[in-house]
DNA sequence: AAACAAAGTTAGCCTCGCCTAACTTGCAGC
DNA sequence: GCTGCAAGTTAGGCGAGGCTAACTTTGTTT
């Protein structure tokens, strides 16, 4: 008897496997264990293992060298987290940043953000794409009206 | 021979114990293992530890039993931490968000956010402080002019 | 059908960051 | 100056999530 559905709020690492896992269902039609591992940079071992994890929590359907597919529960999951991804992606790009900058952060960043928030900036992205004199001056780094721009905290 | 000075490039929870420890020296004026544990629900076990390791790592000066002082390098690294910290929660309160979720993110993404980033929020932190119209909008979450608002991905 | 390469798996190990239990140190109060 | 408690430390351990090395399975090639 596996640990089935004790619906721990799903890691980092979890969140990460399984948005790599939908996208490259999107992309080749399947994820097999060597391009899972090739695409988070890590090794088949590591993968094996955690996909034997993620099936045993439900999140997708493993058979031995056959091959795996999402669950409901696993393509909501990462749906969600590929949404974050995008959100945030979008989000970052309308301020100017460059592409680099953009991924290392959007990385990180994607596991942390509750609905509320992913509410709130999509709301405020939808504002913003209407105010592009704002936005140019937030990309020019315009920070008016202050008289140090403070690098201090505290 | 500690590995004094390797440049990792301090993870989340050296971010997180540096924080700690110039709020508690802020606030308290100095900070003791008991304060930093209880700072952030840990054992003093495991906040003894970390600080050894802190002061291998030329983060702070650490005397057994007699207490600890962040060096400048800590002290650097713990106000670029905090600043953070506050920029994420301005930014975030100005969307409206509640106390509670703020704090839940802004935790988490605190310790992802590059500097290049930091400045943009910056910047448009200012901006949108110039916009109370377009703050209620986002407060009262418009997204205009689209069909469906698409809690959809990919 | 035999052999070989590529993919997948298992076993064993490591680091990080946390834990508890047990011991030590420092400091008040008597 | 002894004693008792709070603070601090050490030892040992655990789970997550990585790793390498060695083995097995699959599928292709001849």
């Amino acid at each position: 008897m596996q640990k089935s559905t004790p619906k721990r709020p799903a890691s980092s690492a979890v969140e990460d496997y399984l948005e790599r896992i939908l996208e490259l269902i999107n992309t080749k039609g399947y994820a097999r264990v060597v391009d899972i591992a090739e695409s988070l940079s890590i090794s088949q071992a590591s993968v094996t293992n955690m996909v034997q994890r993620l099936d045993g929590d439900g999140l997708l359907k493993y058979e031995k060298y056959r091959g795996l597919v999402l669950t409901t529960a696993g393509e909501e999951l990462a749906r969600n987290i590929t949404h974050r991804h995008h959100l945030l992606t979008d989000f970052l790009q309308l301020l100017g940043l460059d592409a680099q900058t953009i991924h290392h952060d959007v990385e990180g960043m994607e596991h942390h953000v509750s609905p509320a928030t992913v509410h709130a900036i999509e709301s405020l992205t939808a504002q913003l794409k209407r105010q592009p004199a704002l936005l140019e001056r937030v990309r020019s780094g315009a920070a008016p009206a202050r008289v140090g721009r403070a690098t201090t905290a505290l």
